[in-house]
DNA sequence: TGACAATTAGTACGACCGTTCGTATTTTAT
DNA sequence: ATAAAATACGAACGGTCGTACTAATTGTCA
């Protein structure tokens, strides 16, 4: 016996409603289209969640969920340093790029300017997840820096504020104007950020 | 005789939507609304466009020629080179910061995101304002070169590419995680990026 | 000032929005 | 198999959306 018929369809509604809004946006979600595509009444939709702003909490966890799958955890299992910052920067990219599940890409980047002037329980989840993200990246700089692989006095969290930086611009050019390089410039923009980490020469970072 | 009554309206007009869509977004932009702040009908709110996408579309022409007034003019003022780049950097990190008439930010930022998804005029506007936009940032470095303040080997674009990051960077963590931060960090990122090209050091730029 | 054009208002339309409610159906557990 | 609970449906509500009309008002210029 595995999830309840309920269950199921929540998650069906969920999987939906992720694909809508990663080209639609978080706020292009509406009740009736996503019932539409799945076959199912408006009501009998919402019925599942009692609140539109309850599904977009929904799907922004989901969406939180499945990036840290695709990104954060294989990059874990790489050994603690360089190779894994390597990996995370590796993982995201690919995220931002190729994900079949996410047509419009990431939900969570075009949430960031949607819902950055408009404040509740959606925005302040967004908030958490991001800011708890940096943290994350920020740790496994660190630990390079604990390796040995960068510097000893590089600031951890420039780093990690200007990594994010670098996936923002990725998603700008690749997704709004359609550039064919950006992906190898963001490569080429990560590893100028390597290896001023690196460097034992005196530069602010 | 200055304007016809039509015109200084349809101005008003354009300046009360592009405060509105800094807030809610180009797609957040609603004839009702409007016309309810600018106490006239819908309907003659509406006669001065024709449709709501003529509207989006004047909203955006006007945005852009606001962010050019505010961050390129000024800038072109400044000694070719170095000076009138950092001017540049100085200008669009104020227009992203501080600015009155959008309290919720640049329009065209936000319209990257929302609209990247979904063709049709405005998009297209927006992309070829950006691309416009990337292009006179490349030029204004490559007179940076020219002037010998950059290495003679300097990937203009590339610098264009990743100068744009930083922006995006800040309105990232400006106005989604209210980082006090962010503006340090980014003139930060900003010297590292023009140290990295002054430098004479072989180094992918 | 009078006539004509430009501008605004008023009303209505069909479509879609999120949500509620009563009812039917299906799943679940005894 | 049957009773209870979970799930889905259909219809309807009050609103707002963009847009199309006509009518009234206002600005402009001979």
């Amino acid at each position: 016996m595995g999830m309840s018929k309920g269950a199921e369809t929540k998650e069906a509604i969920i999987r939906e409603a992720l694909k809508t809004a990663s080209v639609e946006g978080i706020d292009g979600l509406t009740i009736g289209n996503l019932a539409t595509k799945l076959k199912m009444s408006k009501s009998g939709l919402f019925a599942h969640f009692g609140s539109k702003e309850a599904l977009q909490e929904a799907v922004m966890d989901t969406a939180a969920r499945r990036f840290l799958d695709a990104v954060w955890v294989p990059a874990k299992a790489e050994p603690r340093g360089l190779p894994r910052l390597r990996a995370l920067y590796r993982n995201w990219q690919e995220w931002m790029l190729h994900n079949p599940d996410l047509p419009g890409g990431c939900v969570l980047t075009s949430a960031a300017t949607a819902l950055d002037d408009k404040p509740g329980p959606v925005r302040d989840r967004l908030v958490s997840m991001q800011k708890e993200w940096q943290a994350t990246i920020a740790k496994a700089i660190e630990l390079a820096v604990r390796e040995g692989h960068f510097r000893a006095d590089l600031d951890c969290e420039q780093f990690a504020f200007e990594l994010n930086g670098i996936l923002l611009n990725l998603t700008f050019h690749q997704r709004l104007l359609r550039d064919r390089q950006a992906a190898e410039r963001c490569s080429t923009a990560f590893e100028a950020l390597v290896s001023r980490a690196a460097s034992r020469t005196a530069q602010a970072a």
